[in-house]
DNA sequence: TTTAGTTACGTAAGTCGTAATCATA
DNA sequence: TATGATTACGACTTACGTAACTAAA
């Protein structure tokens, strides 16, 4: 029995499905079509054991368990791109400039790593996985 | 140029690396042969455009972003097997049975999509990637 | 009929293990 | 030579996209 592993795309299509309400959106959003979304949400599903959507016409409903999971895919992501982002080589480079801004302690040293919020515009690289 | 995309495959690769100094030794950990664990590291390193290891006679020594990221990575699966065990489902019950639990709509066709909850089989399995 | 999700299936791409090669003590 | 990492390559597995199907409004 081959043992399916959870998989960072898979993790991606989660947060988007959640966030779009539909597999449809989320297919766009990923540059995907929707078989594949649908396979990805389903192997979380079948590997986690956990129905972590509701179906409904109008489109997908987190369950509880799905909303949870979520939250914590979000920010295994963010981590992924901060951690990502720190040690990207050629910091002062030109290419894939990066735009960085942070609500507090910015004006003691820069860059910081105790912000309480990044955003960052990160090129192509960091959005699809 | 193929754009490798980062694998949690990977992450646990790099993290057993960085433990045992050693692709050799990792990649028995691993359940892995020594050329599967040299590809990941070398594609992850490929992705962040950094040297991640410094490869010396007597094995694998973190660069000082390998030792960051590694530390990063550390994080994030184990936040994320802690998600894993958040949602689990059955959490004090028999495993290792199946059974399927549809709701509604399993008078009509079955099996039905459109269930409101399923509950499935998951034999345990939280341990490997 | 329209919208949305799922399944089937062929092809493309990735991953593994074996074997050979390179580098260093 | 001996140890450990890397590269080459064939076989297997997985993932994608197209097309067809199912369910609900």
């Amino acid at each position: 029995m081959p043992r399916r592993h959870m998989d960072l795309k898979q993790l991606t299509a989660l947060v988007t499905v959640a966030e779009v309400g539909s597999i449809t959106k989320a297919a766009r959003l990923l540059h995907l079509v929707q078989p594949s979304v649908t396979r990805q949400i389903r192997s979380l599903e079948d590997e986690l054991g956990v129905s972590l959507f509701r179906r409904v016409a109008s489109g997908m409903t987190p369950t509880p368990e799905g909303a949870l999971f979520v939250e914590r895919a979000r920010r295994v992501l963010l981590e992924l791109d901060r951690a990502r982002a720190e040690i990207r080589p050629d910091p002062g480079g030109v290419r894939g400039v990066v735009t960085l801004g942070c609500s507090r302690a910015w004006s003691r040293s820069w860059p910081s790593r105790w912000c309480e919020r990044w955003t960052s515009i990160t090129p192509a690289s960091s959005s699809g996985w």
